[in-house]
DNA sequence: CCGATTGCTTGACATTTGTCATGTTTTAAA
DNA sequence: TTTAAAACATGACAAATGTCAAGCAATCGG
């Protein structure tokens, strides 16, 4: 059996998101915002194709991926999955309405991979924006560039066909070709799995 | 020729905003505060067909429908029209990614009706946040629901026949069939006018 | 290493949706 | 009111995508 925790330990893991936190705003964090940081966050493990919610669940968390990745989807009354969000390491995931609004969610998240996560709950992450600048700007940044992803993702699903938005995605993310596996990233799309294997066997023929 | 501001005068407009912000927030709004708001927001009628911003653009405010409707689309290359957004009266409308990190716009925001509006510059909104409980609970508000409703709309597009996405519409914003063009609720959903003629077609007979 | 499960591919065909052309209805300007 | 323009409806057909079934390939636990 493979161990799950990075080699490096647990503190390896809020180095991590610290270093992100100030890669990603441009602003450091000082001693005592660090041991707030690390004071608000869990660490969690996740094994692959554990859920860390389910469809009726509050989304309590919002979960920075260390490692590994999760996808959240819907299931249709027809029992049909769809993707809402497919994320790897350095990405943010949660139910942002269940989380804000503590209703219940429509939505499963699940590990992809086995997975690590550092995961704040909303009354935390709330503390953390009004104390820790930095935190507060990188909220910011998450939620405009989650809202400027959206309207893309809106722009292309009804502009584009089952090939251009494909391409267009794996423009965007080159590595989830790799990483997700063809029936998620078809569910993603909205097109269905076998669509999605004629769209790449055609982007071979060129 | 028709009138084009409200019989009741500016004054009227400005209540309804701030009648709006105190509804829509359960928060009363203050003397000082009015005088805040009416200060920082500008009045604007737009004729029909009128552009409030074109693609390349900076948009520069956010704006509050009054009264008429709006519409924010892009062009594709090949010249289709991309329906992003539709607004009524009481409704919010601007291009999130360009109004706040100051990019030029791939949208085009016309007026489908004679509009009256009201402006706010970011500036003058990331003030009055600051200042005003009252329109700080409103921003934080207007984008949650805004989340929602892309994450819905997504939800939506890669899950929902044609039929299915437009009466999921017109249940949610029953009179949008009434307000916009056959066309352009087509164009929203991301079909094209034929189709939804047909679908409106199967509806009657049944 | 093996068998079983799961994921992927492929063909045949069905269904949905798009496109084009045309005619009708509605709208709005003179 | 009249007329031109725009919006909408409809039929015929084309293209894109979905569904089903079967076989092949990769993966994983024993």
């Amino acid at each position: 059996m493979k161990a799950l925790i990075s080699p490096a330990g647990i503190s390896a893991v809020y180095q991590l998101l610290s270093d992100y936190i100030t890669a990603f705003t441009g602003i450091p964090l000082n001693e005592n915002e660090l041991i707030a940081i690390r004071e608000a966050f869990k660490y969690k493990k996740c094994r692959r194709y554990q859920y860390l919610f389910q469809e009726g669940d509050i989304c309590k968390y919002m979960a920075f991926l260390i490692s590994g990745s999760m996808r959240m989807f819907a299931v249709s009354e027809k029992g049909m999955e769809h993707t809402m969000d497919l994320a790897l390491e350095q990405a943010w995931v949660c139910d942002y309405e269940s989380y804000n609004m503590l209703t219940p969610t429509k939505y499963y998240l699940q590990a992809v991979e086995d997975t690590e996560l550092l995961m704040i709950s909303n009354e935390h992450l709330q503390y953390l924006i009004q104390e820790i600048p930095a935190v507060a700007a990188m909220a910011r940044k998450i939620e405009l560039n989650n809202m400027v992803n959206r309207q893309n993702r809106i722009y292309a699903n009804i502009s584009l066909s089952a090939d251009a938005r494909y391409h267009d995605l794996l423009n965007a993310n080159p590595t989830f070709a790799r990483r997700f596996s063809l029936a998620m990233i078809a569910s993603y799309l909205g097109v269905s799995p076998e669509t999605l294997s004629r769209v790449r066997k055609a982007a071979l023929a060129r």
